[in-house]
DNA sequence: TGCAACGTTGCGTATTTTGCAGCGCTGGTT
DNA sequence: AACCAGCGCTGCAAAATACGCAACGTTGCA
């Protein structure tokens, strides 16, 4: 393994809460200053940081460029768009778009609530499968030897109290939510936080991505949050048929 | 200088093509294979990168949060991007959001034009100061001395025939942008490409950003262009109020 | 079944990085 | 004005590290 490089990714790290000092970065990592120096200055040579006047280093353009490049990749999040942003201007809340990576989501784009209570999570964020709706979603539809190898990689720790961590019991939940056709998560990935989520489905009718909503229970019962299943169901269908798939006979009798 | 953390940066941005194989990493950076293996493998620890199922590797999911907490910090950006938004859908042009980063400009965010002729920029991407709108505006305001550094720095090449290269020439332009509040780019930076800029103030009266108008000269020609400077101009007074600058007495006379 | 391409590993060498000690600058204090 | 303290920065020698080689395992294709 390269050490410097882990440093150096550590240094990116630190700077992602804020901009700091050679030195401040050097007490917080301990790792010697002249060492951070050094690797500050490579990555200023390739604008992944930036030194400012007084001498603090922030985030640098570079990193800007290609996180903005690898999400334009992601074909489905600019398919998603639009149909995202009608749809969270609906109905105004946290909406995030989000892809299985490894044995954990990734969330690839972020809608804020119109709310003034506003959640953590941002674009890049990963999160676990087990205790999201998303998750749930993701591998629902997945191979059973897939599912599993899946499952085999991820932390299926208790997030809340309310956490599946049976790994039978969640295969039951992914069998319901394959049949229902959308996840529900009741606090079991955050305390207080409600969450439903559906599948955007590719040409090949393989789950590609999942559109999930998150709401506080403080704002909305899980009552009424599954009132909007319908609606997330059509803007997912509507994502789904722009990205490639035609709905088969079975899934019309759904 | 740390030479393999200098790799594992140009893996990052080759990544950012698209994703890649081992040896095709290998093989476009001229670096032996089993370098770029464990590389990849630190990289992939701090979750920069992701190998897929295929061995193909991706940019990782910490870019993107990176990238989403640095443009976070910049609070110019939150403050402008509801007024950016308005503004962009009452014109429908190409809008950038820039700031000045050592002797180059970067786009800190970017609304995209509602034609269906779409501009190659992107967040995070850098230009020159010389020959846009927003490096005009940007350099407009600084101390003479301040100016003088950053185009000490700073490439001046042409890069279009209309390119203001002499250094006298463009302290002159920016007195005519000081003095008229607003910049313009006709084709200076990018053939058949016309802009204009305008600052956005802090609270102290300084300039802190630049919002900038990109009109291909197909879509609009330059007078029709030039008759959004007042809408312009209004817009990034709001941001400009939003973000705690009062206009002085010498500010209104304008 | 054989071949080829690709990813992967172990190991010795040598390049790199590292930490130390000290220098110079800047900004604040008496 | 002069001093001090804090911080960024450099040269050098020691040592840890990454590097490249050669070879192996696996997968996919002919």
């Amino acid at each position: 393994m390269s050490a410097s490089l882990a440093k150096a990714l550590r240094i990116l790290t630190v700077l992602g809460d804020g901009p700091a000092s050679l030195d401040e970065l050097a007490t917080q990592l301990e790792v010697h200053k002249t060492t951070v120096l050094r690797l500050l200055r490579t990555l200023a040579d390739e604008h992944f940081v930036h030194r400012d006047a007084q001498h603090r280093y922030h985030l640098g353009a570079q990193l800007f460029e290609l996180s903005s490049r690898g999400l334009d990749q992601r074909e489905v999040r600019s398919i998603a768009a639009p149909h995202l942003l009608a749809f969270n201007r609906a109905h105004g809340h946290t909406t995030h778009l989000s892809e299985l990576v490894g044995s954990e989501i990734v969330y690839i784009d972020k809608l804020e609530s119109h709310d003034h209570v506003r959640m953590a999570s941002r674009v890049g964020l990963r999160g676990p499968v087990h205790s999201t709706a998303a998750g749930k979603v993701l591998l629902a539809d997945l191979p059973p030897a897939a599912a599993a190898q899946v499952l085999d990689g991820a932390d299926l720790s208790a997030r809340t109290p309310n956490t599946i961590i049976d790994r039978d019991a969640y295969l039951d939940e992914l069998a319901r939510v394959r049949e229902q056709g959308w996840a529900q998560d009741r606090e079991e990935n955050e305390p207080s936080i409600n969450c439903i989520g559906a599948p955007v489905r590719g040409a090949a009718g393989t789950v590609v991505a999942a559109v999930s909503v998150s709401v506080p229970s403080i704002v909305a019962t899980y009552d009424q949050l599954i009132e909007l299943v319908p609606s997330l169901l059509a803007v997912t269908g509507t994502i789904s048929r722009d990205h490639g798939w035609r709905p088969t006979r079975e899934d019309h009798s759904r």
